[in-house]
DNA sequence: GCCGATTTGTCCGTATGTATC
DNA sequence: CGATACATACGGACAAATCGG
């Protein structure tokens, strides 16, 4: 396992921020006290720290210290944040998760669909549609197309598990960015057949592309939640850079 | 003004991408040809070019290069995205900007306003809340509340224009990490009651808690947006690579 | 398949500036 | 004013990935 130095320092803080031994609003040890601690350069430790500041669980002051922000979340519903896979998320939020696929075919990317994910007309992808269960009740209704290229040896069967295990253990891809985008829509037919909406009439939408190592978009894809199940979290840390406007 | 030399050759890089000096899809110069063109070392090259990964605009490639992943996007919704004001949103979209003032009133924050907020219970605050007109059509209902210590002066006339700016100009303030959680919910009779919602009977739901330089958390605000006026765009990036030095 | 050149990734030590107390 | 702490910047060293010969 090549994880380097900072990673460690970043895991072992943001684990002592987590279970407290660093309390919320309390100031964390200094970089050049964090520096004798692990035995490493001060910008090892300013690295490992910038990170956990841009997750917001930090915030740095200068002249004056580094305080913990971090503050556990009791919120139950599904939470989502940074890439993760379903059931990733489903995990983390002590849900229980299933997956079935209802389409899985090949296309050519007509002008239509090139318009809507972006993919060259002409492009041969894998269109894919899953429900999400979450307790057993559908929840999530999913929608991905892979440019069949960059993804081969897709099947249904994988689709029904996690493809992106299969795409980062199988094919040794590397999933590197991802542009998401956040919109409510009205319910279509569509989610009122698939997703037990219940007196809810509309939907909450995340619509994404993904590119891997190669920098090629690789992915389109939608995921369509109930509201309930839905929770997006942000973090922002303002960088003063163009205070002049 | 203390510029940063990272900052400038970041802001540099960042320009160029835009106008297309280097397209969409293409390797930038290599880390070593930065730091000839902007006589520094190559720590600075890398800084600038690790703030412009995090915000999608390019994506490194070990051992190959760094390739330009940024396109503009021709929607035109009202986007959002990082620390933001409305009227620099709007400015952004081409929209005309209005604010109407509502409600201004100092609280004390009592059990139930703790638990919403986060504020303690017994502390001082100012409860504002406000209709963003775009294209004056209102489309935005803010709620925002400040706690009162840290926002002297505040009056219901500097709420009709830009609190922040008030705040970071004329009070000195930095503000620095904001927490945002994106939800939609069924519209209340306050929504429809303020908000051209049309045939639509939900709401878009940015929550947020913003934390200053001192690390105290001086405002609670939620923005309830016209579903059609909601846009969230975030970039996400697996691997960090985040230096700083 | 190997080798060397190029390019990015990690880490270090040091120096200096600036904000806080 | 001095001590402490974070911020910026430099230069060097070596590792790891890629690519062409």
């Amino acid at each position: 396992m090549p994880a380097g130095k900072f990673q460690n320092i970043y895991k072992d803080i943001k684990l002592k921020i987590e279970n407290k031994t660093y309390p919320f609003g309390t100031f964390l040890p200094s970089e050049t006290q964090f520096t004798d601690e692990y035995l490493c350069s001060r910008n090892t430790v300013r690295r490992a720290l910038s990170i956990l500041s841009g997750e917001g669980y930090i915030q740095t002051m200068h002249g004056k210290g580094v305080q913990v922000i971090y503050r556990p979340l009791q919120n139950s519903t599904f939470t989502i944040g940074g890439i993760e896979t379903f059931s990733e998320s489903a995990r983390r939020n002590h849900l229980h998760a299933d997956t079935r696929v209802i389409q899985f075919t090949d296309l050519i990317t007509d002008d239509r669909l090139s318009k809507r994910t972006g993919f060259p007309v002409g492009t041969p992808v894998f269109f894919i549609q899953r429900i999400r269960y979450l307790n057993n009740r559908p929840v999530i209704f999913d929608i991905n197309i892979f440019r069949a290229s960059e993804v081969p040896g897709l099947t249904p069967a994988i689709a029904s598990q996690s493809i992106y295990n299969y795409l980062e253990n199988d094919l040794g891809m590397q999933i590197v960015t991802c542009k998401r985008r956040i919109t409510a829509e009205k319910a279509t037919q569509i989610d009122c057949k698939y997703i037990d909406l219940k007196s809810y009439d509309f939907v909450s939408v995340i619509t994404g592309q993904t590119y891997n190592a190669n920098g090629v978009m690789f992915e389109w894809n939608q995921s369509r939640h109930h509201p309930e199940y839905f929770n997006f979290y942000d973090t922002v840390t303002r960088k003063r850079l163009t205070v002049t406007e």
